[in-house]
DNA sequence: ACCACCCGCTTAAACGATTGGGCGCACCGC
DNA sequence: GCGGTGCGCCCAATCGTTTAAGCGGGTGGT
């Protein structure tokens, strides 16, 4: 608030030379033929003034905003959104860009009005970022500009997008529990009908089946996604007489459940019953007694995934084929896996 | 990536008038005298012709961005960013503005050098937001922008600032405790020197002096914020002979923790031991059972105060004192709350 | 002596909007 | 017929950059 902005102009004048000139140096335009006096000069005022250049201007001249819109269905509640935008953040720094933020909610007409606001200031691209792993058709508005899909798959692949291996995932987990020794691994799954339902259950058929097993059927419960319903089936699968010796939880709210299920039963996890969760919600998993062992999310990576992608596609010259990745999902080990009692 | 843009020079053309007279009619600029006829024409070529003002160049002219920006220490891992991103930028909506997001890593250089990167981009106003209520001296580069301070609060009050009311969440937790019945309270407190470990106790303290209870020094304990913590405060608390009916805890997490010591010992929530807890993690506080009374952070309301306020500044005239407001923490009654045992 | 060329800069036109100050025309009064 | 007054619109400057094109003067070649 003190003094208003110094602009090229107040450089060229102190420097005793045209703006032109001003701007060829600062911006090191090759092939300009400016003595090296000169040069020195005008950079020894500018940093003397202060100077930088005022980026709506430049956005205007250049038909580039280094501005990158970022548009999600909702910020949930959940800590997905800040590792996304963090990284998406991080990876936008690199290009000396920033993120303009925008949720819609959900609505298909509100959504396309606010791609509109984003284009009107004049977005370098847009990242159409999902809170959880989804896929739809994206609006339609997004055509008018570059965009990339953040953990979205689009029915039809016009656009890159960039979601978690939700099976690879499952396989880690379940093949982490069959490497201790188990061999009766119950699955509570979730009942939505969304890629991570589907992957993770076969995921869990797919690393059973590289060992040999068979798949249970009175082992796997479709139940929900929240701490409750992991109560629930947790306890519908520990009644059993011919109970498993672990579960794979299709989150770690379910594995939250499962916990709970199990101190009712007066199961101590890890030794009479493990436990692997999924997306590493460390309120949860670090919260937990013992740690749960679970797989993250590549939210972080993937949101750099977004960005990386989507500059290649703004300095692309022609199109290039809308690359469709499924990004890996590391397991992290804590204490609520053992090998199975009396083996 | 179809058509480029349209200008308002297209509009001019088609309508056939200049585009003095297209800005003139868009704007309702007031006192010009145009011919209805010529009014009606010019809006019709305008939505026809799907036009919309180039923001840059509109904020290149009125050195007005429509943008803010939000500056964060750290898009921390806790759902807390989501909801005061989510309320600022529900209320920039309201004033046809944007987010432009960044978060520094609490480097003080970068920080200055992040404030002159949304400076570049003329935003508006900043928002320095931090992701746990904190009191410090904001940056000195904040002075050449409008701003106001979210959920910190500055050493010396020159911006304005909001944050939540600590000890009133506190009292509240406390009294509806009280309320009940419970007599013997127990309190496990943080350890960081920050306003919610002060303002927390202060609460406590308060609460019980309004009923003439003395307050028992042996029934609070300073442990830490998260659950191991939390399970460790509780299980000594519990041990006691004359141990507490109820036990406030500093946070869900530390809850979470009090949970865990509590099915230790076998007592049931809420019949033998009641508990609250503090800022309305739901993934803990309804995921726990039986599910957490909690007192909420007022995260979403302080962004949209944030930004309100933001607003004002910017539109006022001269220079406006600098409110420093505390937005009130409201119960949210779950079930781990009922009378003490044995009454 | 003249032309060409190169050096080191500057002039001016964009980019797409807003806005203070006209300008031409029609009409009115006398 | 003529000055005055509105009406309805447009000209041109401006915001702060970038950049194609040009310009004056020195130098070198012939």
């Amino acid at each position: 608030m003190t003094q208003s902005k110094v602009t090229i102009r107040d450089v060229a004048a102190r420097a005793g030379v045209s703006t032109t000139t001003v701007s060829h140096v600062l911006n090191d335009v090759p092939g300009k033929r400016i003595l090296d006096s000169t040069r020195v000069r005008v950079r020894q005022v500018a940093t003397e003034l202060r100077y930088t250049p005022n980026r709506l201007a430049q956005g205007l001249r250049l038909q580039r905003s280094h501005t990158i819109g970022f548009l999600s269905d909702e910020i949930a509640t959940t800590p997905f959104a800040g590792n996304m935008v963090r990284g998406a953040q991080d990876a936008a720094g690199e290009f000396d860009s920033l993120l303009l933020l925008l949720n819609s909610g959900r609505d298909e007409g509100l959504e396309s009005k606010e791609i509109g606001a984003l284009l009107d200031r004049q977005v370098d691209g847009i990242v159409y970022a999902s809170m959880y792993h989804r896929v739809l058709t994206p609006p339609a508005a997004l055509e008018a500009s570059r965009s990339v899909l953040l953990d979205v798959r689009s029915h039809v692949p016009l656009l890159p997008s960039v979601v978690p291996d939700e099976v690879g995932g499952a396989v880690t987990a379940v093949t982490e529990l069959l490497s201790v020794g188990h061999r009766r691994i119950g699955f509570i799954n979730n009942v939505d009908d969304i890629p991570a339902t589907h992957g993770r259950l076969a995921g869990y058929r797919q690393a059973l089946t590289a060992q040999q097993l068979p798949l249970e059927p009175q082992l796997v419960i479709a139940a929900g996604h929240d701490a409750p319903s992991g109560y629930r089936a947790a306890t519908a699968l520990l009644a059993r007489s011919d109970r498993p010796t672990a579960i794979f939880c299709f989150n770690d709210q379910v594995a939250m459940g499962a916990y709970q299920a199990a101190q009712q039963l007066e199961l101590d996890i890890p030794k009479d019953l493990s436990i692997v969760g999924f997306d590493d919600l460390t309120l949860i998993s670090e919260g937990l007694r013992p740690g749960l062992t679970t797989v993250a999310l590549p939210h972080y990576e993937m949101g750099r995934w977004a960005i990386h992608t989507l500059m290649a596609l703004i300095d692309a010259i022609g199109s290039v084929p809308a690359e469709q990745v499924a990004l890996p999902c590391p397991l992290v080990r804590r204490a609520s896996v053992s090998s199975p009692p009396r083996l």
